[in-house]
RNA sequence: GGCCCCGUCGUCUAGUGGCCUAGGACUCUGGCUUCUCAAGCCAGCUACGCGGGUUCGAAUCCCGUCGGGGCUACCA
């Protein structure tokens, strides 16, 4: 018999713009399905309406797009086990809802809020596993007349049977729960909403989902699923693989939070980060290749991923690390393909407006600013000197410039540059050389200096000669000549 | 408090009983190179939380302990 087609899904809810955590669990999902040939699918897990957006779904498909992790079934593709959108869905939990009341798995139970409230406070007073306490479970006819005459609304709570439940983790092996600490939990809200508990559950077995890779938050409502999937007919061996992946931390050892570092994915993409690089980089925490490798394609992740080399302990998030991980992926690609990426943060930071002219300049200034640059918006004030309209020296570097040395140094330089007629970066460094060093007898950090100063208008550019050569010559004498008292 | 998960350099990790006087990467420090900044190259700092076992031998297995984290919602 051929081994069953490996479905995975990612389920984000999302109340908030993707983060890294998210990004990191949905890349590992990706990556499974990718290696084992199975099919991905993306879910939006949008039950609780008070939180989730239409902006922030729209966000979420974008970034997962962007960041080249495609699905196989899910909003915009559609696919056989549609919609995608629990909101969509709202039918579905319903019938299974009802047929687990009527079947005897679930029941109404019309505690008040303030009633459970003061039930916890009671066990945790006593010191006891706080929990309900199951009192619905077996209402009486006069209790029931008496909440309906009320007006009580009631939830529909799953019963928790007497037993345990035990389970082989993927990533974490045997985990056991003892249903005592688990008590009846809420499927459907007052209002008659499904609840995270249901919805998960029913879409995952309607779903096919044989593999569940999620964040270890999750790890203790596993009981709670597999009841649900007794419930739906499933015997143990049908239920999917689980496997609980290790949180991302922030540097400050608590969970990733704006607190902490930026962990939007968004952020990210807005500073020149390239999504090569974050999965990459995210790829790494919990997971490793093995063989001292770590820069590595989205073809070698998928080639290489496998659930067994994932961590159960969690990582923390390093910014450092993937400035460099996205330094060695900005000098890995084309010149033309870094031209395409660098260009649109250029017309952001209004350094160019997008002409084709500008783009030639850009594509011919590249190849001197690609190992230098460690994010693509980095570009732009590396840039910015070929471009300026109204060229000014910073302020900051001015008055260096003002100094007798300085001066002598400009005035040198605009003196055997003028008659130049061969200019390109060769021709400029031979002239400047003979005429500052030997004939100054300047030190070249002293010399080009200035120079570089008067001409970029920041001592940090690109290198002198080139940068003189892409500017021109008109323009190189006119900044010199503005650079001489 | 209860239940559960986790514990190798500052950080990410390699490591599944001898190849480990613990390897790689990032960071940091020093040096080389150099027209600045980078990049590159070289060197250095720094780790198996602690305590018991098991074993000829433990980072690797067991127990305890300490520490960190999660859950404990009509959030997910």
């Amino acid at each position: 018999m051929p081994n069953k087609e490996v479905r995975v899904r990612f389920a984000p809810s999302p109340t908030g713009d993707l983060h890294v955590g998210n990004i990191r669990t949905a890349l590992f999902d990706w990556a499974y399905a990718r290696h084992t040939g199975g099919k991905f699918i993306f879910r939006i897990e949008d039950t609780d309406r008070e939180r989730v957006t239409d902006e922030y779904i729209n966000a979420a498909i974008e970034t997962l797009k962007w960041l080249g992790l495609n699905w196989d079934e899910g909003p915009e593709v559609g696919g056989p086990n549609g919609p995608y959108l629990q909101s969509q869905r709202l039918d579905i939990y319903k019938k299974f809802s009802d047929q687990f009341i009527a079947d005897g798995f679930a029941y109404h139970c019309y505690c008040s809020a303030e009633e459970l409230e003061a039930e916890r406070e009671k066990q945790k007073a006593a010191n006891v596993a706080p929990g309900y306490s199951g009192k619905c479970r077996n209402i009486s006819p006069e209790d029931l007349a008496r909440y309906k005459s009320e007006g009580r609304k009631p939830v529909v709570r799953m019963r928790m049977p007497d037993g345990i439940t035990t389970f082989k983790d993927a990533i974490r092996g045997e985990v056991t729960f003892d249903h005592k600490f688990v008590p009846d939990f809420v499927l459907v809200r007052a209002d008659g909403s499904p609840l995270y508990t249901l919805a998960v559950a029913v879409d995952d077995v309607l779903m096919n989902v044989t593999h569940i890779l999620r964040g270890e938050d999750l790890l203790s409502s596993t009981p709670r699923q597999f009841q649900v999937y007794r419930a739906m007919g499933k015997v143990e061996a049908d239920f999917p693989v689980m496997a609980h992946l290790p949180f991302v931390m922030g540097t400050d050892n608590a969970k990733l939070s704006k607190r902490n570092g930026e962990v939007s994915i968004a952020w990210y993409r807005e500073r020149g980060f390239l999504p090569e690089a974050i999965c990459n980089y995210l790829a790494l925490l919990g997971w490793s290749p093995g063989d001292d490798v770590e820069n590595i394609t989205m073809d070698q992740l998928v080639e290489l991923f496998t659930v067994e080399r994932v961590h159960s302990s969690p990582a923390r998030f390093d910014m450092k690390k993937l400035e460099a991980i996205n330094g060695d992926k900005i000098r890995l690609l084309t010149v033309d393909d870094l031209t395409d990426r660098i260009v649109p943060f250029l017309k952001r930071d209004n350094v160019i407006t997008g002409s084709a002219q500008e783009i030639e300049v850009v594509k011919s200034a590249v190849p001197i600013i690609q190992e230098r640059i460690a994010t693509l918006a980095e570009a732009s004030a590396m840039l910015k000197f070929l471009f300026v309209k109204n060229f000014e020296v910073d302020a900051q570097e001015a008055p260096k410039l003002k100094e007798a040395q300085a001066q002598d140094v400009l005035k040198k330089t605009l003196e055997v540059l003028e008659p130049l007629t061969n200019w390109n970066h060769i021709e400029i460094e031979a002239v400047l050389r003979s005429a500052l060093l030997d004939g100054l007898g300047l030190k070249p950090r002293i010399a080009f200096g200035s120079v570089r100063v008067a001409v970029t208008g920041s001592h940090i550019s690109p290198p002198l000669f080139e940068s003189m050569a892409l500017l021109g010559k008109e323009r190189s004498i006119t900044r010199l000549k503005q650079g001489i008292l």
